[in-house]
DNA sequence: GTGTTTGCAAAGTGTTTGCAATTTA
DNA sequence: TAAATTGCAAACACTTTGCAAACAC
């Protein structure tokens, strides 16, 4: 099925990505990078270590999940002024946002087309265009 | 120039959106409603207030940003996961979001066209697609 | 060994809440 | 006067920070 990653080695994906491998960072790269695209808030990925029977502070997870997404490992979405949300899918994409439940879902490539943007105000620069499509459920 | 509202009358506003006109809602609907469109925080709308020399406690601010939200003469935008902004222009529109500022801007009507949206998973309706292009300055 | 990373507990944001005092109608 | 609204201060949820101990190389 999961043909891209015969065995993935998070270690090296670390080492690449300029990151010590250490305990913690491997406990949560595993669970964030060998399992298919999450969305994951850093409550949500602190609790998965523990359940996980490893321990890993809160504060560690916010670390890394920030060290992660600088090194491009991960992107940051933001839905909801609450809580962050991050992506473990850095490709270019958009949201399904389900606002009962709280949860993020990545819309199939390809399903969301824009065939006009807004010229950027003088002196600006486009960096992104995030599309968030809000669920009743 | 502002032909729309000869004389806004913040208190009949209030009232049909069947909100006591109490000093405090008519001071906030006033800085609110009757200088165009507006993107705001409750800390950029409490400082507003005292510099108008009025005094509203910040928890009103909240209070009566929330009520008039949803009384629909507001609209709450996510764009940054730290603070809620509200906007006075409560119809279907996107938005300019400078990163550096953190300025929230109205994208002109029209600018912004979506030519394909995707089915909603089963079970879920779409309320509202929301479209952020966010500026590097 | 040396520099990096961690965990803790404390501090920091932005926001909400409980409740007595005040205001509106 | 009865019901709605306010302001305060305390509580909250989420996130960041300072620093000593633990770890990676």
């Amino acid at each position: 099925m999961d043909t891209q990653r015969p065995y993935s080695n998070v270690i090296n994906q670390l080492r690449e990505a300029g990151l010590r491998p250490t305990r913690q960072r491997i406990a949560l790269a595993k669970i964030l990078f060998e399992g298919g695209n999450r969305h994951v808030t850093a409550e949500m990925l602190h609790a998965e270590v523990q359940n996980a029977k490893m321990r890993v502070s809160l504060a560690t997870v916010y670390n890394t999940l920030h060290q992660f997404t600088a090194a491009n490992l991960l992107r940051e979405i933001v839905v909801d002024s609450q809580r962050c949300y991050f992506d473990t899918n850095v490709s270019d994409h958009h949201h399904f946002f389900h606002e009962k439940s709280n949860l993020l879902e990545d819309i199939p490539e390809g399903q969301v087309e824009i065939s006009a943007l807004p010229q950027p105000p003088a002196g600006s620069e486009i960096t992104r265009v995030d599309v968030v499509v809000k669920l009743s459920d």
